[in-house]
DNA sequence: GCGTATTGACTGCCTGATAG
DNA sequence: CTATCAGGCAGTCAATACGC
């Protein structure tokens, strides 16, 4: 079994159709035919079954291509590593959590941008469950994460020091009367909303009445608007907090911080475009 | 004697045609 | 749409020739 057998039977899961498969591959479809009845026969066992229109993975297909994918991988990191220089190049691939996407981040990029600019970095923002998934599945290459991970694959490195406030629409009332109120967050494994929910139960504060929402903007007008309280980073609220728009109130200590952590897969090859982005982060810790 | 270039047989991959 | 087959082509390898 070669490299290239691999490619092509990648080609033939991913189309389920041997012709369509050939015809992106640039070869003809009897040579994928015969590639594919080669690799059977090596194997010893039927990779696909052969549908009227096309083909579709046996069981043992599904768990050659779950191998396949990652000597895919494996191998495209080996090519990096040859062409690995001083220069920085390639794709940069960084995930975020919203605020900090919206606090931090502008000028972290734009600074990297400038310095190297034949990377071609991308930012993909979401939730703390959906960064740790693109993690693993090698979508990302890092990503700045609230909190501590402590996941085994993973190393991180610590990035901002952030202070939880507790943000409300502009009011009179008292930090304590304002517990009460729907808590605003990010959908499920939203770091501060753990950190509310604690302090909350520790207050003997509940039911709790809790509202999802998809982004910080939502987030922040919903309580403006009066809809109920959340816990953001100071960073994050400055803007409207110094509007008017909104009320920030300083939490209990040992709720008040928060770590972002920059967190990468520890088989990850690092490039040197990768080296380069956390150099700052590795020397501030 | 050693390293390099050339040659020819062999092998495997690819293609086009065609059958089912 | 897939499978099979014959033929072409390129790469590999061992044997041989050549130059230093």
């Amino acid at each position: 079994m070669e490299s290239g057998d691999l490619k092509i039977f990648q080609a033939v899961a991913r189309e389920g159709n041997i012709t369509k498969a050939a015809a992106s591959l640039g070869y003809v479809q009897s040579n994928v035919t015969a590639r594919i009845r080669q690799l059977e026969s090596e194997l010893n066992t039927p990779l696909f079954y052969r549908l009227s229109r096309g083909v579709a993975l046996t069981s043992a297909g599904s768990n050659l291509l779950k191998y396949a994918d990652q000597i895919t991988r494996l191998l495209d990191e080996a090519v990096k590593s040859t062409q690995f220089s001083e220069e920085p190049s390639g794709a940069l691939r960084i995930g975020s959590s919203e605020t900090t996407a919206a606090v931090h981040l502008p000028g972290i990029m734009l600074d990297y941008h400038r310095r190297y600019p034949n990377v071609k970095l991308s930012l993909i923002t979401g939730h703390r469950a959906d960064l740790v998934r693109a993690l693993n599945e090698y979508e990302l290459d890092g990503a700045f994460i609230s909190g501590p991970l402590d996941y085994p694959d993973f190393d991180e490195i610590r990035a901002f020091d952030e202070e939880l406030v507790l943000i409300s629409e502009p009011t009179e009332a008292a930090l304590r009367d304002l517990l009460t109120k729907p808590l605003l967050f990010f959908g499920k494994g939203c770091y501060h909303r753990k950190r509310l929910e604690q302090w909350l139960h520790e207050e003997n504060v509940g039911p709790m009445n809790i509202m999802e929402f998809g982004t910080l903007e939502a987030i922040m007008g919903g309580v403006a608007a009066g809809l109920g309280i959340s816990l953001l980073t100071r960073s994050s609220v400055k803007d409207w907090v110094d509007a008017g728009k909104l009320q920030a109130f300083q939490i209990p200590k040992r709720y008040r911080s928060s770590k972002v952590h920059f967190v990468f897969r520890r088989d990850l090859f690092r490039t040197s475009a990768f080296n380069h982005f956390i150099e700052p982060f590795e020397k501030t810790e």
